[in-house]
DNA sequence: TACGTCACTTGCATTTTGCAAGTTTCATTG
DNA sequence: CAATGAAACTTGCAAAATGCAAGTGACGTA
């Protein structure tokens, strides 16, 4: 598998922002994080997330991610072999970039919702219609 | 002048993260955010940063981050009419932002420097240079 | 043997970037 | 007053990135 060494110091300038742009800095890399810090991990899982990510997008940004050291990949199962990501601590660390998007977002695009808040109000529509029957174990 | 009002309410997802990154999500945008800080605010002034933004390039970005309520223009002259860029309150809120890449960069990526350590080692290159005359007064 | 699934890859069409050169409006210089 | 220069963009076009749909390969299951 051939994992092209290129990008190897090609930043645009020594500034720190501008140099993590030019990892990280287009539509849906950001993205990816986000839904491992989630603990998705599958090929099917980061593809399913409501902005519907292009499968072949999705593949690159993996393994740009990857040569970048912000992901790592192992098989979690052979026969077949099924790959599953996971962040390492630098890409863990893009938490704190992660949460200021967040807080920018909430407080100056309105209509937006955190994770949290979609579950939430989802439970309570759920709960609503049935009535509240079942405990809904293992909610997912 | 035609401002196009394209792009209203077209966000991928309710996500605030995803949202975010619709309006400032490229390689741009955030780095002219980040100039406006430092107290930048003419086009050439934003055209000379380090990175040689493309000038259609910039003049697209201003365009949408003005449209999307992030900065201002006006007139700082008549006869040749000038415009200055500001950001709006909406706009300086991204500092927070442009903070956390500031801290993942620096911690993640060596080799980055900030705005203020390249003026200082430049500062003292001029100094041990000039032998340290003139006690530079006002500096930026 | 015939699906179905997961994890990708491939082939284009469309959109966005980037480079270089051109334009407009003045102010200044000779 | 003609020539030059600068600031702030615009335009044209090539190159790269993105997006969509369909295809592929390696299994597991019915």
């Amino acid at each position: 598998m051939k994992r092209s060494k290129k990008g190897v110091g090609k930043f645009r300038s020594v500034c720190p922002i501008a140099s993590t742009l030019d990892l990280v800095g287009d539509k849906w890399s950001l993205l990816v994080v986000r839904d491992l810090l989630r603990g998705r991990s599958t090929y099917g899982e980061l593809a399913s997330a409501p902005e519907k990510i292009p499968t072949n997008i999705l593949a690159d940004r993996l393994r740009r991610l990857e040569d970048a050291g912000l992901i790592e990949s192992s098989a979690y199962q052979e026969r077949p072999v099924r790959y599953a990501y996971k962040l390492s601590a630098k890409g863990e660390a893009l938490e704190d970039v992660l949460r200021a998007f967040v807080t920018w977002g909430k407080a100056h695009i309105p209509g937006t919702k955190t994770y949290t808040e979609v579950a939430r109000s989802n439970e309570r529509q759920t709960a609503a219609r049935a009535g509240s029957r079942k405990p809904s174990r293992n909610p997912r």
